[in-house]
DNA sequence: TTTAGTGCGACCATATTGATCGGAGATCAT
DNA sequence: ATGATCTCCGATCAATATGGTCGCACTAAA
């Protein structure tokens, strides 16, 4: 339950691993494509593709085209919340469909709904939750980037 | 994104209403039952039902049988977490399918995953989130039905 | 101008969820 | 004791969301 969209996942992963080469490595400018992330991942590549192409529509990462082409972060990954990432994949985070309720509300139950604002208040938590922790911060954990270890992020390429 | 199920949600309309049945009115024994539930809320009756079988079998709710049969919380609100009456319906809180893995790991992408520490770790404060906040404290903010109005139930400020 | 790459939309397959049925047991009223 | 209600529970069907696939147009480097 509660359970995150495999794309939203992969797009988790792409990121993660775009923010790595683009900070860690010797080769700042570089761009990564679809087929690398894909193949270091196991993930089907064209489902993928439409993932990042979502994202780069979202402003999040940038793409180049042509030969030599891929992707690249749009700005720090600092700058990037889990939120908005999630967000760019799935819709707006709603924990009951009736979140998001425009103008004329269509939930049958909603007269007498007695859980709606407290619902509401742990939507917002979760949200605030998801909104505080960057890009960035993701690859914490991991030995970030001093400006060494050129391969230790994905050995065989 | 990020949605809770109907089901979910039908349960814990159905354990605040139970509760503030049993806690607020003059006839503090006075069992509820499912009819009575589905017609208030307007939700399908068969599938409420079944909703509440499952509370039931996982210890939330007495069911009282034969006529004037009915529900009846099993404790107190204040120990009714929304983290058990969620994994109760759902099953348990999963943000990412290979979250809680047994044995064999399944997932393709574990070898070379690197979200998968930060992703548990959201989910963990996620569900302390939903774990201490109890069904009484979902009550707290409505002006709970003082002893009053049997039937005054969803007069909702 | 050729070629490796993204952009993009439509499409199918499968999994999950929402909803429904039908009968078996239990218990209260008469 | 007997019938009428009501919960219990498993099986089943339908709707929807998701995961995954194709095919073609467009772009830019070589
Ligand atoms: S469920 Fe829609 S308002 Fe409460
Ligand atoms: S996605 Fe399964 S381990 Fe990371």
């Amino acid at each position: 339950m509660l359970k995150i969209s495999k794309k939203a996942d992969y797009a988790l992963m792409a990121l993660q691993h775009i923010a790595s080469v683009q900070f860690g490595d010797v080769t700042p400018g570089r761009v990564v494509n679809t087929k690398e992330i894909a193949e270091e991942y196991n993930i089907p590549l064209e489902l993928l593709a439409k993932v990042l192409q979502v994202l780069s529509k979202n402003g999040l990462i940038e793409s180049h085209n042509g030969p030599k082409g891929g992707y690249l972060l749009a700005r720090s990954a600092r700058q990037i919340t889990i939120a908005q990432i999630l967000e760019s994949i799935e819709g707006p985070l709603a924990i009951t469909d009736c979140s998001h309720e425009k103008d004329g509300d269509y939930c049958m139950q909603r007269e007498h709904c007695n859980i709606r604002t407290p619902l509401l208040k742990i939507q917002d938590s979760i949200y605030q939750l998801l909104n505080n922790m960057t890009l960035g911060d993701m690859m914490g954990g991991t030995p970030l980037i001093t400006i060494q270890s050129p391969s230790a992020q994905g050995v065989e390429r």
